[in-house]
DNA sequence: GCCAACGTTGGC
DNA sequence: GCCAACGTTGGC
């Protein structure tokens, strides 16, 4: 590939982003114009938080299935726009307006993303559990329902490897 | 559909 | 600031 590298790999970091797929599937994000999407909608903070402050253009995303049959880890994605305000919390109509939100100081941020590759199978809950060098892995947390997650560089690795992908490659 | 986990809300 | 009630998440 001849894509410049976004930033060094020291520096990136790497994250899970949560989404039912009834609502949002990886496969739409690879059917999306330019197979992009802005990452909207989240009304958490610390997930707020992790997008706005954290999170760079060049880093490197897991998109998780939730609610989902399986649920598992189905695609990798990359930021390819940092934190800039939500614009659904500004819309009424929007399942995600927030009447509290102002203009001058919004609350709420989206990252636009890009799918890279699929994952298929994709790496279902149980892989994970099985893997001991997963054992940290928030996502995997009972009552861990953050939506947006950082990922640990050797979490990334193994994970990587489950899906058949060589973490090079990126 | 159940229910455990956990974030948010609001009365005090 | 406490904390009970409530709503949401998400695996099962």
């Amino acid at each position: 590939m001849g894509e410049k590298r976004a930033q060094p790999a020291a520096k990136r970091r790497y994250w899970l982003l949560k989404t039912e797929p009834s609502s949002f599937a990886f496969e739409d994000l690879l059917r999306a114009p330019k197979r992009r999407t802005q990452w909207d909608g989240v009304r958490n903070y610390q997930a707020r938080n992790f997008m706005r402050d954290d999170m760079q253009f060049g880093d490197l995303a897991l998109i998780y299935h939730s609610s989902a049959d399986p649920t598992g880890i189905t695609g990798i994605a990359r930021i390819v726009r940092a934190a800039r305000p939500d614009a659904t919390q500004f819309d009424p109509k929007d399942e995600h307006f927030d009447p509290k939100a102002r203009r001058e100081d919004p609350p709420w941020v989206a990252v636009e993303i890009e799918a890279l590759v699929p994952v298929e199978p994709c790496v279902s809950l149980q892989a994970r559990k099985d893997e001991p060098r997963l054992a940290q892995m928030l996502v995997l947390r009972r009552g861990q329902r953050l939506s947006v997650q950082p990922v640990e560089s050797g979490e990334w690795q193994v994970v990587l490897e489950l899906a058949g992908l060589d973490p090079g490659n990126f």
